[in-house]
DNA sequence: GATGAATGAGTATTCATTCAT
DNA sequence: CATGAATGAATACTCATTCAT
């Protein structure tokens, strides 16, 4: 009978947003963020259309909460003390990482790609999740002061280092280039990946390492 | 001023659908297929709305023409005397040839992926680009009465081939994997590539053929 | 510490109530009645969107109470013992009295004629307002027991016992028509009337008795 | 069976524009802008929804269109070779110019005064109404070249003039201030007479010139 | 009393599709 | 063939009001 408290209500609010945008993730990277309509997600999540709006302002604003929380998510898969220097055993470290991330996060990896093709929303979702302060382009300092360059930069600098051990004819850039195709290739053959795929998952990525390490 | 003989029509009819199909096809891909309306199209191609459900009967009817006719275009590329064997010169070509395909109906790939990112077109779509009767997954007759097989068919025999080649630890199924892989990331990448990533195009194709063939 | 006196209860809840009023006023008078929001109102009042609903039926009612409380407000400014017969210095003073009112009160009349242009609301409006057993159209028994008539009766029978002060071509219902469109102009000035404004507000006041007195 | 003309096109539009408009006003007047739903305007109007938005791109375009209409017939009432100088004669011409108006477009001024009274709206509309180019506020040049200052600039002028007629103690911004009051409530006043109050109408303009002419 | 989560009917707006001319 | 006016179902979004706690 005694009225709800403070926290009560903010356990209510993080919960029903979190239901929300489970729920529209997976609608958004399944039957796209067009067709997918309020309505829809809201009957799926067994909400009203108005209570999506009481959390979130817009169906955009609901995508750019979703994208924020799982490139959140992703940036703390990384989020271990670099020095902008990798190792051949951190880039290892590194390809195993991401590849589980596509496993993973299947549902976030389509709609990612999914918006990558749309243009208009390209450039700023680009900017948003490569962009300035974020893992991926750009450099940072972390917590213990530590400067940490965007990932693409200490890659770039790997490939560039091996140059010595591979020997003379050894083009940094064309294999730096070559390991990102693979990259995307294989993040594409994951979001699509079923059960029969997945006997080469595992082969897959041990060749990458082996072919780029 | 003689009246138009029949064949005359034809030509112009056929001349219009192109040039709606070559216009919608630019908006798809650029916009999106949600995004691009009819009414967009139709003023860009310089002709009346009415008029485009003269020839076409449904928006979807448009993209699936589109379809069809790019697949057809693709098919094409492809149309040489196959006997369902690829030597490793025929590999080479094909490698190029799938390279030179992205570059230029960059605008079709990027509405392919697209496609590719709604579950509901998924699998109508796969049926028919990859479906059977279809040049990628399965076999058909040629005009000329060849047997084609499906060129999935055909490369995974090649790389089954190239185990005596390549020793005993080879391993044809994985060797085929990570070629599609690369193949998907250079299609990925091909799409959005601007000036300056044209670079490592070339040199790119080459590492692909040297790796795989 | 000790509980609260049913007589403190109902203060607070008074006091509450004319809280809101005066908040829902002013946005109703600055943002307009259909845009303002009742969420709003209770937000700048610094009450919940349920207790708005413990002190006021419905938005209607909410907003039929502060005419309500407008109108008994500007009635206590006529609350002078009046006999029905108006005389020169009343009628001045009734001048001054009306034109400081539309200064004091300009969120009031800013609203009254907002809702007077609207003619849904105008009617039931003019009704409550002007309306028999009101103040300014009708007569009525105040506590005191006198009767007390209507003030455009009174005013009427003002302007038409001034006849005989201003000569045979005098013409008492123009004059009044006159009079009532100066102060329905002098009142629409008011309401957005700013500081620059205010130099001819005193002498306005003057010329207008002076003219119609 | 042969298409429609061009001009015939031309001709649907313009009249189905103006029939909207018409019906809008009438209800935007009546009933409140915010009020007033597109529904409610396409039923009366005749039309679907949908038809509304091939014609104004939304209610405020619909609105802006209504209002720069309104405007334009107003000016056009004033469209007389104007000097900047004002005789007595057309002073007199103006103010029976502008009560005229009130009447014949009376639900353009009840829109008008409505909006007025909407904080918001009020700012950006005085400026396209009153604003620079306008009638009202500033200076024009006329087909014929002359110089046409505005119209409060000129009445202010005409009343300074009179000063010489009136003597010493006559102020002529006062009675500036006492001339727009009086046609402010005259309009007022306009916009909700009936057949009953019209009988003062031909008096009170009469009265109105005699005063301050 | 007090809160704000929850509802749902309503509102402006969009757009593929039809159809009279 | 060709046009664009016309439709209506669908969509994102708003907001007064209710209600469990």
């Amino acid at each position: 009978m005694s009225p709800r408290t403070p926290k009560q209500f903010q356990e209510i609010r993080e919960e029903k947003k979190t239901l929300i945008m489970d729920v529209a993730l997976l609608h958004f990277a399944n039957e796209g963020y067009f067709k997918t309509t309020i309505n829809h997600i809201a009957r799926h999540a067994g909400i009203s259309k108005g209570l999506m709006y009481n959390y979130f302002e817009s169906k955009e604003a609901l995508l750019d909460e979703i994208i924020k929380r799982s490139v959140l998510d992703i940036y703390a898969y990384f989020d271990i003390d670099k020095d902008g220097y990798l190792t051949e055993d951190e880039f290892e470290f590194f390809v195993r990482r991401v590849s589980l991330m596509f496993k993973e996060k299947q549902s976030f990896w389509r709609l990612f790609f999914q918006l990558l093709m749309q243009n208009e929303v390209r450039e700023q979702f680009l900017k948003s999740f490569l962009g300035s302060g974020s893992l991926i382009q750009s450099a940072k300092v972390t917590k213990e002061g530590y400067f940490v360059p965007g990932i693409v930069k200490t890659i770039t600098e790997y490939f560039v280092r091996k140059t010595g051990r591979k020997g003379a004819d050894y083009d940094p850039g064309l294999e730096l280039n070559m390991f990102i195709i693979t990259i995307k290739g294989f993040a594409l053959a994951s979001i699509y990946m079923d059960q029969e795929d997945e006997i080469y998952y595992e082969k897959t990525v041990n060749r990458i390492i082996e072919l780029y390490k």
